[in-house]
RNA sequence: UGCGGAAUUGUGUAAUGGUAGCACGACAGACUCUGACUCUGUUUGUCUGGGUUCGAAUCCUAGUUCCGCAACCA
């Protein structure tokens, strides 16, 4: 990797790798499987292969799947699709934290010998009232000093099922007074009589993730793990149990970094999987959604998400970046590379009136202007044709120089016409634009040398029968991101515009030049379709579906 | 009121004692078979107050603001 992405966790690596302490670097993304990966996870993905990558070394999918309550193996598959999709793959290995749950148990076992656990009768309630609050010490529990032949056969009774939920709890046995909350004898096993979708019924007592991570990092030789923002709390109990369980060096690391936070949209799977289950959208892929799944469907390739998340940079501070940086990063990529089509969106209907009826020529436009080798198409004329409402004014506007009456306008690849006359509806719209064609010039440039200053897109009417457009507008808008009070569900801080804007979004007479039957979804000359003060926004539309086939390969 | 983080232009991010740079956005101009793209140019910033220093975004000091932590979630 040629960036320098973050120096503060560079820096660690270099030390350690000039000490001599680590010979090869090894990363990790552990997602749970509890929902679809988001563009957050791509940060945390580019950040842990990508570093590896830099250094030549491995990097491992993991999933974190401790906790059974929460997790389902349909969210299993689509981890890794979308880690591959990204091009993430897992050099190090595919691995799930549930597999080491044996290990688990033999540290835990361990800690207990050696008198660093306890197994702990509080229930929850009571255990946080021990635990004391952010300012006042918490005091120890009466299970504390618990004899080790006894906390050991209790544990193993736990193991065995003997104990419902919640009756007892193993502790790792640290310090009720640390002003570090996490260090006041965290829970690191608890009973769960839940099946497990991989281990089954085996476990009825789990690890939590305290005391599971570390473990699962050392476990497969990670030096460093890199997480976000919020477990850097936790960073003290990580050492703890890496040192306490007694993994040889080199020992794994944890370095944080700030989530990836991105404007008009939010990442939190609780969110979003209401937004799946209350019908808001229509699934985790819907292309509303900031999910990878989401934003493939809706056009993006894995390398403008990389490139996005490559330029929001990385650093432990609080950020919130501007979509318009990710849409950029699509628009850079697709306009060098997405073929055109011309789409009439809100149509008015023009006939040229020196122009035969019944006669209809072809003529030949570049796919991509840009890009002589993606060819050319040919794409129908005739006499009635469709061009957008918003390209023509009976009174333009200062500046403005496309279709008004007397006025000549060049159609995209074909004829300049002129318009003559124009009919109006009886609500006084316009109906009919009637125009005469320099047939003359063709679709060359005028022959006593004028300048045509406008240019617009345009489609043969007859090519438009049944063509269906279906439109995706923006991301979801949100109001607020974090504040949601109890009452209100997440449905009530959509954007009402951005989520009736779907349903109706069906364009009956959008119409496609190239395959007017096929269902296409749009992006406007690699912009995608969103507000835009520009009221000319709909030009050229790129057919993501051979751009997917080419980023696909 | 405890502990741990963080504050650089509209947004994000560089610069570890030596000209505050880059990207996105915005604005202006050129170009153009779309006004897009491209090209050129411009504007705006070191949270505050002290201090050290020839020189401070950077070091010291006193504040301010924001984020996280009191699950048997991750």
């Amino acid at each position: 990797m040629d960036e320098n992405y973050s120096n503060f966790i560079y820096e660690i690596i270099d030390e350690d790798l000039a000490s001599g302490y680590v010979k090869e670097v090894h990363t990790r993304f552990p997602p749970e499987p509890n929902g679809y990966l988001h563009i957050g996870s791509a940060k945390a993905i580019w950040i842990n292969a990508m570093t590896a990558q830099k250094y030549g070394g491995k990097f491992n999918l993991r999933y974190d799947d401790t906790n059974p309550v929460k997790e389902d193996d349909e969210y299993v598959q689509s981890i890794l699709e979308e880690l591959r999709w990204l091009g993430a793959e897992p050099n190090g290995g595919i691995f799930y934290g549930s597999d080491y749950f044996d290990k688990c148990y033999e540290f835990a076992v361990k800690l207990i010998r050696e008198g660093k656990a306890y197994v702990c009768s509080l229930t929850a309630d009571e255990m946080r009232e021990y635990r004391g609050t952010l300012t006042e010490p918490g005091k120890n529990s009466p299970d504390r000093e618990r004899p080790v032949e006894e906390n050991l056969a209790l544990f193993e009774r736990m193991k065995n099922g003997e104990f419902p939920n919640g009756a007892y709890t193993l502790r790792a046995k640290i310090d009720m007074s640390s002003p570090n909350m996490n260090m006041r004898d965290p829970a690191i096993y608890r009973i769960l009589h839940t099946d497990h979708h991989r281990q089954g019924d085996k476990w009825c007592i789990y690890p939590l993730y305290d005391f599971a991570h570390p473990i699962q990092d050392a476990l497969e030789g990670i030096t460093h793990s890199l997480c976000s923002i919020e477990f850097e709390n936790h960073r003290p109990l990580y050492e703890w149990v890496v040192d306490n369980v007694g993994f040889p060096d080199p020992k794994p690391k944890q370095r944080e970094f700030a989530r990836l936070n991105v404007t008009y949209t939010v990442m939190s799977k609780r969110f979003l999987r209401q937004l799946v289950e209350t019908g808001v959208v229509d699934g985790w892929d819907d292309p509303r959604m900031p999910t990878l799944c989401g934003l493939r469907r809706r056009g993006y390739t894995p390398s403008s998400i990389i490139e996005f998340v490559k330029t929001a940079g990385v650093s432990k501070a609080d950020s919130i970046v501007d979509i318009g940086l990710l849409e950029h990063c699509i628009r850079d990529e697709l306009n060098a590379a997405a073929q055109r089509r011309m789409a009439v969106l809100d149509p008015v209907k023009v006939t040229i009136t020196n122009y035969p009826a019944g006669k209809t020529e072809y003529f030949e436009i570049a796919n991509n202007p840009n890009d002589e080798s993606a060819g050319a198409r040919r794409v129908s004329f005739s006499r009635e044709l469709f061009i957008e409402r918003s390209d023509f004014f009976v009174t333009p506007p200062p500046k403005f120089f496309r279709l008004s009456p007397g006025r000549e306008v060049r159609l995209m690849g074909a004829y300049i016409i002129r318009c003559d006359d124009f009919v109006l509806d009886e609500n006084g719209e316009v109906k009919e634009i009637l125009c005469s064609a320099d047939l003359a010039s063709g679709n060359g440039n005028p022959a006593d040398g004028r300048k045509i200053k406008g240019t617009v897109h345009w489609v043969n009417a007859a090519d438009c029968a049944g063509a269906e457009v279906r439109l995706y507008d923006h991301l979801l808008t949100l109001e607020k991101i974090t504040d949601l009070p109890e009452d209100k569900t997440f449905g009530d801080y959509v954007n009402p515009d951005s989520v009736t804007a779907y349903p109706n979004a069906k364009l009956e007479k959008a119409l496609a030049d190239a395959t007017a039957d096929e269902r296409f979804q749009f992006v406007r000359s690699g912009y995608f379709i969103r507000d835009s003060k520009d009221p000319h926004v709909f030009n050229n539309i790129v057919n993501l579906k051979d751009t997917w086939a080419k980023v696909n390969k």
